[in-house]
This record gives structure tokens, C-alpha cells and sequence, in this order.
DNA sequence: CAAGCTGAAAGTGTCGACAATCGACGCCCA
DNA sequence: TGGGCGTCGATTGTCGACACTTTCAGCTTG
């Protein structure tokens, strides 16, 4: 009988959603890079070296899939996502058209918190730069955007850019590193925060763009060399 | 080697998945507005109802939940989910980024075929605003609009414009008619496709702006007016 | 008479099992 | 020798079962 004891401190042991537990280790795996693209992500095998039955494992599966992650060839399994040059574009495009409108509303609805928050992050880039470690790098990058989209102030928007910014990580976790010299990953996130601040809308969305728009040519790039004529990997679609 | 056989014609048999039969009789419940929002969906009783196991229902659950028509209560079940009126409005902002782009990307490769296309979705929704056939006009409104998107070449963004849709459907479903004046719904998408015709971008982008804000504040409106202060059913967050 | 407690019923979370199907290996034959 | 075909193992799709939790109606009690 759970008398549900004063609200004290709640350790919260593990809940009994496995689904949530399995569909985060894969997700990690995947964007990790561990399972690359076109990999097979079988039921029984995930499930034994979890340690659980098959049933948390499926539905988790379903849950990436309708994230993007996965793939679900009917009879055949799941298979991680393999995005075609084509489809790095279009995810980019997508990303385009929501930070345009994240940065400026962000910028609309500035506050100190938030700024010192994007300064702060923009100084750890530059630190991580320094260092040269790509995948701190990427990590601060991806941060950085979610942060303007968090101070857009739209959750559903919010959730928009997590699901795109998963979906591009199944290829950006198998790139190296994104650029010749990391030090230019801070430098062009800067004038996006400048215009931020600076509240012009215009100036933001040409900035945005800019952004972007390296960003999305230099992934395209690095995908297509990638991929040079088929992936060793087939099956039917 | 595949010799594939001479390209005949492709019969397609039907595929046994039950999941996706199941999410989709589960989202045309909900669009239609059968399972209102709040509402329960018991997996045994689905499950009984469809003459199948437990499994298949869960999985199609977990689906319709990443895809925001459905919210689950661990150890409690899935119900339908609940917009709030802050909610709806964080859709049509997403709504407004989306076809903002779509209507001018779709203006830049318009075709004789989707000009067509587009021309006749608007004399149909004419046709149904004089017979006064409020679900069929919803149909129609959505189809126009899916249209444009789909005109833009971009197949990611065909897929969360559908999701957007389908999320805005749990409300849209609930309010018998969303325009006092059905004609009014076919004069206000005049304008965009005039602009998308005529192609410049900045037309485009004003106009669906325009038309997009104008279904803000209605749909605004009528859900504000659906939650007086708060719901009927009532659980935990 | 209202509020809290108690027990049973219903429902979820997870598991193991079974049939159907897919892919691969090896065999047979031209 | 090379290609088509049958058989076998492995995996998926689905099912029924069990333990635990939540819910609710009825009873007890202040």
C-alpha cells in the first residue's frame, strides 16, 4: 500500500518504461555513430544485451522510426536511416526556415539570462576550438542553435529542431570533423549572436542564412564524398 | 545478377502490418473527432474491438504518441491529446515558417501540371463553400495547402507539414464549422495562389502570412472558446 | 453525512512461445 | 561450370499469460 510517504526527496529509481530507456540507448548509439547507417538493428540481439524481452525493443523501434532514426522494411526488421545527399538538403531547408524564424522571435523576446547564456556558449566554442576536440565541438554547436530555438519561446518549434538536429546527426556523427579549422565554427556563429543583440530582423535572417548556408553546403559536400556512387549495404526500398 | 523479369505490371499485394492499419484507424477516430481529446484509448479494448492481440495496439499507440496525437501516461495508458489554446497557436507559427518557404519554393518550379492542380482544389472548395458542407470545405482547405507543400520538391517538409496538419485535426475536428462565412474560406486563398502564379516572393510570403493569420486567430478563437476555464477529464501532468 | 479505508476488478508493463516468412547454403541439372 | 531450386536456420509478427499498479465501488468511522 503505497501510503506515498511526505513529498521528501524522490530518488526516482528507474521507472518501468523501458520503452523511453531502450529508444535513448539506441538513439545515442546511433548519433554516435556506433550503429552507422544501414546497419541492422535487430530485435532479439538488442534485447538480449539489454537484458530484457523483445516487446520494450519493438516499440522503441517504432518510436525511432517515426523519428526518422530507423527504418522499418516490413518481414525484413529495422535498419538505421540512410539519408541521401538529396535528404541532407532537404533537412537543411527545414532548419532554414525554422531558426530564421526561432532567431528572430528570440531576439524579440530577448532576455539578459538568455544573452549571457548565448555568450557563454559561443565562449565555449571558441575554447573547444581551441582545443580541437570535433566532437565537443559539434555537441556545442548543436547547442548553441537549440538555445536561440528554446528562447524562441515555442516548445512544439522546440521539439521540431530536436527531431531535425537527430536526424542529421545519424550522418554528422560520421563525419570526422565538420571543418578544416575549427576555429571557424565559432567565428561564424558570431555574427548571428551580434545580430541577435542587435534586434534588426533582416539582419538576422541574413545571418541565419549565411549560417546555414555554409553549414549546408560543407555537409552536403562531406556526405556526397561519402557516398561516391552506392552504399555497400542494399536492400530493397 | 537480377534478370527482374520483363517490368510487367506491379500488383502490390497488401502488407499484413497490422501496426499501421491500426495507427491509421486510430488517427481517422481522432481527426474525426470519434475520440475527443482526453479520451482514453484502452489497448484491450482496441484490442478487442479490431479482433487482435495487445501488441500490434501498443506499437501503433507509441507511434500516434511521437507524433503528437496521442500522449501516454505510464501506468496510467494513452489518451488523446489535449491542445491547449497556446499550443494551437505554436502550430500556426510553425505553420506560417513552413508553407511561408513551401509557397515560395513551389512558385519557383511551378508547373503547367501543378498550376492546374492547385487551380482546381480552388474551384472545388468554391463548389463545396456554396453546397455548405463544413467537413468536406476542412478536407478541401487542408488538401490546397498540402498541394503547395508538396509542389515544393521537398519531401521532409511534405512529412511535418502532414504532421502539423494532423495535430491541428485533433481541435479542428471539435468545431463543427470554422468560418462563419464558407465562402470566405475560398476568397482568402485566392490571393496566395495569385501571388504563388505571379511569383514574387515577397506577394507570396505577405499573402500566406495574410491567409495563415487569419486561421490563427480563428482557430485561436474557437479553442479559447472550447476550454471556458478548464477540462472536463482531469489527470496528472 | 462526509471522509477515509478496503477490497476487488480492470488495465498496463513485460515476458516467453509459436507460426510465418526471409535469406542463405548447398544440390541438381543443363 | 554456371544457374535455378529446395531445404534449413534465423528473425519477425503476433499471441496469450502473469505480476503489479491504478481505479472505483462499497463499507466503515469520526
Amino acid at each position: 500500500m503505497r501510503a506515498m510517504s511526505p513529498p521528501v526527496g524522490l530518488p526516482v529509481l528507474a521507472e518501468s518504461d523501458l520503452v523511453r530507456q531502450v529508444a535513448r540507448r539506441l538513439t545515442d548509439a546511433i548519433v554516435q555513430g556506433r550503429l552507422p547507417p544501414g546497419a541492422k538493428v535487430a530485435e532479439a540481439a538488442v534485447a538480449r544485451e539489454l537484458g530484457i524481452s523483445r516487446a520494450p525493443v519493438r516499440e522503441a523501434a517504432r518510436l525511432l522510426e517515426s523519428q526518422g532514426l530507423l527504418r522499418a522494411s516490413p518481414r525484413r526488421g529495422f535498419f538505421v536511416r540512410e539519408l541521401s545527399a538529396q535528404e541532407v538538403d532537404e533537412l537543411y531547408a527545414l532548419r532554414l526556415c525554422v531558426e530564421r524564424h526561432a532567431a528572430v522571435e528570440a531576439a524579440r523576446r530577448l532576455t539578459p539570462a538568455v544573452r549571457e547564456a548565448l555568450r557563454r556558449q559561443l565562449d565555449l566554442m571558441r575554447d573547444l576550438a581551441r582545443r580541437d576536440d570535433p566532437a565537443a565541438i559539434v555537441e556545442a554547436d548543436y547547442q548553441f542553435h537549440r538555445l536561440i530555438c528554446e528562447a524562441a519561446g515555442n516548445a512544439r518549434m522546440l521539439r521540431l529542431f530536436d527531431g531535425l538536429a537527430s536526424e542529421l546527426r545519424i550522418v554528422i556523427g560520421l563525419i570526422g570533423r565538420l571543418y578544416d579549422d575549427p576555429q571557424e565554427i565559432a567565428r561564424t556563429h558570431e555574427p548571428v549572436l551580434a545580430a541577435i543583440e542587435a534586434g534588426h530582423p533582416e539582419r538576422i535572417v541574413a545571418h541565419v542564412d549565411h549560417h546555414l548556408g555554409v553549414a549546408r553546403r560543407e555537409v552536403g559536400r562531406l556526405v556526397q564524398s561519402l557516398t561516391p556512387t552506392a552504399r555497400q549495404t542494399r536492400e530493397t526500398p
